[in-house]
DNA sequence: TTTTTATATTGCAATATTACGATAAACAAA
DNA sequence: TTTGTTTATCGTAATATTGCAATATAAAAA
């Protein structure tokens, strides 16, 4: 084997697994957190910030995209990428929670 | 080549992205909230509770205790583990910036 | 239309992850 | 010491990810 049993697990386990794999690569939390600086949105220049080739980067931003963490608006030729509000809202909320029910009862 | 350049991005990036990384697998979501829900600490009916064999689930507790998510203690024969709280403070507080920051100036 | 600019896709080699049977290790109880 | 219980490690097959050169696509500018 070696695939991921994922099909026996919840949908919303399955949600969340794919969020963090998306953010689970230091160019990926790089990107996050470039987008967050410059807060007017970014195209590709993100290639000029890091050290990958510009394939890779389109790679990274797709994964990225395709869960919802980053969105993307196309302007002329270059496209527009920047943060989901909604998305960095739910990833807080589900960390705020863990930590509300986290009464320290611990091993 | 194949192997991800983190040599090339920051301590924490990479610190960050080790931890979701950790929590980017189903079975790893369903450990937390398992963890979560039992919360006085228990050991290996994690076995019974998820559709995986002992080796994997060993495999999976010792991924999620190397980056500091859970914690284990020994009590005789069985080991307890329980959720880190400060690992997730960590969490919630990485992303609750990112939401304080970002002022929806998107594209 | 042709050229330029910006981004995406394809194909592939290198590497990493996932899962589990078999086995080992650690310890308590008999 | 032997047995039973619990967890960890080893070895390995199946699969997934990473990175990039080459190439394709799309839209604006010339």
């Amino acid at each position: 084997m070696g695939a991921s049993k994922s099909e026996f697990f919840s949908e919303q386990q399955n949600e969340l697994a794919s969020l963090f794999k998306a953010i689970s690569h230091p160019a990926r939390v790089a990107i996050i957190e470039y987008l967050l600086k410059v807060d007017s949105c970014i195209c590709g220049d993100i290639v000029n910030e890091l050290p990958l080739a510009q394939p890779t980067v389109s790679q990274h931003l797709k994964e990225l995209k395709n869960v919802g963490i980053i969105k993307g608006n196309i302007e002329g030729t270059a496209i527009c990428y920047c943060l989901n509000p909604d998305t960095m809202k739910k990833l807080e909320s589900y960390f705020s929670g863990i930590s509300s029910e986290l009464k320290s009862k611990c091993c």
